[in-house]
DNA sequence: CTGTTAGCGCCTTCAA
DNA sequence: TTGAAGGCGCTAACAG
């Protein structure tokens, strides 16, 4: 690849570069326009195929380019065009599973629409999911997609909802934010985990969940009781272990809870975190899944191996939910969703996918 | 946030923008020099702290800018200055746990150090990488961070040193390629993972890796040699197993190295895909581990949760990889390291982090 | 169909 | 210490 000096490099160059000696100056669209003989807004009409240019010509500039290895500098496009083809990608906390296979399929639907990707993680901090809005505000990123920290704080909402640009939240709603969501049926996700153990036989069945605060728990919480209620049954509400917030507290809970001299045949973990923690409960304690307790979840562990054939889960549709968050999103920025139509919420259904973590539970004498 | 008109946009924007409804024209140097009552010159150095400018004025264009809810507009500033304060980190596999904790770790770096980070993952896939790699030019990346493919693609170590931005490769390296590294001494991840075995009392050990072709892995092996070498032994070839290039292979290798008569007392896994084939096939065959069997392995594997403990690693310093590779990246940037004075790699040195998968093995009658 | 030109927002030089 | 002006690379309006 050939990398020419630009037209007046020679004298104009010293005087703004910082970066002298190393600064290797890329060609510029000037630099295709003589090589090809034409003037630069034809190379311009050419490479982008806006207005009327010549087959020929289209050819020369393309055959220019080419060897000179030419990129558009997208600053410049962006400060002209007033769009930067950039979004921003604001994630709670990327080691979790879940949202990293969210933030892999929306890299790559973004990538295919045009779009390049800034990834910000927050870490579940507040402050730096801040930063990191402000950031993005200067980078004037042509939209946002929001996996927000649980933290909440002041002015948040404010802040979020005076966003000059189009955002989206994902997984979490915020309660009063007036801003376009995809979530998933968390109701349905609880029903079709109850409607699975239901089938198997189990009768007797535990709870390990986070605090009922927080909307997506207790929906699930909910969906489950309601499976149980349709099935003429009723959730014995002292099998429901409430408030853990971390994977250790889910495994103090589920030793409790399976200590017990009335032990449930099954268990239902409201998450992937409250899943690991009970599933390292159970070894613990040398039960054998599914034969002396069946478990089943939301999300799935990637690399749990607990049970060969994988854990039975009630699973996020991840690339449904990348799918319509980018959409939305471009509808937005294209102004094809009318700015004052109100929200737009796509909720998506979550569906089962068995594994060997659930089987019909063994009688008792 | 207000969020003023610009000066002429009245007349001006019609005649540019498409977007022109929606289009919320945030505030630029000019709307806070009006408000401040300076000049735009004086608010770029009251802001960016250049140049000299009076206490009294610095704190009215601090405040003008507050009030506006001023943000500096990246684009313009990078078509000025020649530099955008964007990293691109390429990633090969962003679903691989090792991968995703450097991810993670650069993404916190960059950011404290002044950087946004343009995330792009290629999934193994050449063509992707290079579509990336065209993406991040016209981005005019300051710096790209590398964790390649796999895949070698014609006139690809080409495209790489050609690369007009500096870059550093991290975790592999490519043969023939003059650009800055950071890697780990894998030689001796092998010995150290070879020492704990023998510490332990173990005698008869097996390996399951990928292939000798690899670099990566065959260093391990080597590294594992040597250890068992050092120790006055002989590493049995018959019970290394090599080429499995997916966690199912490395899964079908483990059935049969354990279901020999002699069967080893531990495992030696090179990577996190071999250790978790490993482990299906250990948990398929009903052995217990550590009783049965240990296993040692490189890289964690977050979720595993297969021994209480967790498992046994030499574990690769992830946030010390990330320190460097930006920290090098960094100096290539600023131009502190000459272009010409060659590469610079960085050896990091893994550590072995003990967990519940390995103890001595019981005597066999 | 092709070329000329203005200006996006910012920073920096130079003059006051 | 402050202000005026030019130009980074590109695209869109308009003239030829």
């Amino acid at each position: 690849m050939i990398l020419p000096v630009s037209s007046k490099a020679g004298y104009v160059k010293k005087r703004f570069l910082q970066r002298l000696d190393l600064a290797v100056t890329l060609p510029t669209i000037k630099d295709v326009a003589r090589l090809a003989g034409v003037s630069v807004a034809t190379v311009s009409k050419a490479l982008n195929a806006s207005g009327k240019v010549s087959d020929e010509l289209k050819a020369r500039v393309a055959a220019a380019a080419q060897t000179l290895g030419y990129a558009p500098h997208a600053s410049a496009r962006s400060l002209r065009s007033g769009a930067t083809r950039i979004l921003g990608l604001l994630v709670a906390d990327i080691t979790n599973p879940f949202f990293l296979r969210l933030v892999e399929s929306i890299e790559r639907i973004a990538s295919v629409a045009g779009y390049s990707v800034i990834l910000c993680n927050s870490g579940e901090s507040a402050e730096r999911e801040q930063r990191n809005l402000q950031m993005l505000l200067s980078q004037r990123a042509d939209g946002i997609i929001l996996m927000p920290t649980r933290e909440t704080w002041p002015n948040r909402l404010a802040t979020l909802s005076s966003l000059p640009m189009p955002a989206i939240l994902v997984d979490r709603m915020l309660d009063g934010l007036d801003v376009d969501s995809v979530t998933i049926d968390n109701r349905l996700a609880g029903r079709l985990a109850a409607e699975h153990l239901l089938e198997l036989g189990h009768r007797r069945v535990g709870v390990v969940m986070g605090s009922p605060e927080h909307q997506i728990a207790r929906h699930r919480l909910d969906g489950f009781r309601d499976g149980f209620t349709a099935g003429g049954l009723a959730l014995d509400e002292q099998m429901v272990c409430k408030n853990n917030f971390t994977e250790a507290a889910a495994h103090d809970a589920a030793i409790e809870l399976l200590s017990r001299p009335i032990r449930p045949t099954a268990v239902f973990a409201t998450n992937n975190h409250m899943a690991f923690g009970v599933f390292r409960a159970i070894s613990e304690l040398g039960l054998a899944v599914p034969q002396d307790i069946s478990v089943v979840t939301v999300d799935r562990l990637p690399w749990i191996g607990i049970a060969p054939a994988g854990v039975t889960a009630v699973v996020q549709p991840t690339e449904e939910i990348a799918q319509a968050a980018v959409a939305t999103l471009q509808d937005r920025i294209a102004g094809r969703v009318d700015a004052f139509a109100g929200i737009r919420s796509t909720v998506l259904e979550p569906h089962l996918e068995m594994g060997g973590s659930t089987s019909s539970p063994k009688e008792r004498s």
